[in-house]
DNA sequence: CTACCGATTGACT
DNA sequence: GTCAATCGGTAGA
């Protein structure tokens, strides 16, 4: 059986509403090639932040040292810390004053055990669950903010071709409240597949209402 | 140099 | 469910 090909997405993929950007990469696989191996996830939880009238959003800041890569082309990743932990996004929407989409989980579907290493943990559930994890597992640091995600080298999105193509599906996709942020707590930004158990949160932001 | 922040996590009741 | 440790990054003196 041959090896799905892993090609990266396109810039037209990111080149969107944030909000559209976000709910359609569900069902992604985030890629990482490293010297030390693969690893590949399926994501199953994003959360969008909007070029305007989001108080969460790092953009309100305007461009510095910290938030110039959320202005980038679509496509661009966005790293930032949080608790001394890193968060990945991909930056969407040309037209805007600065837009990314949070990926907050994966499942893993390839190289758990470089993940597990990565992580000093073995629990499957532990490895990708949560925007900082997940970083931890894939090795995504600083290095990628900026960083050209549709270059296909080291880290991108791709479609989940070995399974049924882009369209599978993996559940059910609802929208909640986006997790942890002080302002702007009740837009429903996050996405996620329902009852998916690696999407991560509070039990009762898990499923179907 | 010190001070402060936080889109989190892991340990605990 | 609660809560404190976490430390990289930045701003300011």
């Amino acid at each position: 059986m041959t090896s799905p090909t892993l090609d990266p997405l396109p810039r037209d993929f990111y080149d969107r509403d944030v909000r559209q950007v976000a709910r359609e990469m569900l069902g992604k696989l985030l890629v990482r090639r490293s010297r030390d191996g693969i690893t590949v996830g399926r994501i199953v939880e994003t959360e969008a932040y909007l070029p305007e009238g989001d108080s969460a959003c790092h953009a309100v800041a305007g461009p510095n040292r910290k938030t110039a890569a959320i202005f980038g082309l679509p496509g661009t990743g966005y790293v930032y810390v949080i608790h001394a932990r890193h968060c990945f996004n991909a930056v969407a929407d040309a037209s805007g004053v600065g837009c990314a989409a949070l990926i907050r989980a994966v499942e893993p579907v390839r190289g758990v055990a470089l993940m597990q290493k990565r992580r000093q943990r073995v629990e499957l559930l532990d490895l990708a669950r949560g925007p900082a994890r997940l970083c931890e597992a894939f090795a995504i640091d600083r290095t990628f903010n900026g960083w050209d995600l549709t270059i296909g080298r080291s880290l991108f999105l791709a479609d989940d071709e070995g399974n049924g193509g882009p369209n599978y599906e993996l559940g059910v996709q609802v929208s909640t409240p986006r997790i942890g942020v002080t302002s702007a707590k009740d837009l429903p930004l996050r996405y996620i597949f329902a009852d998916n158990q690696y999407v991560s949160g509070p039990k009762h932001l898990r499923s179907r209402n």
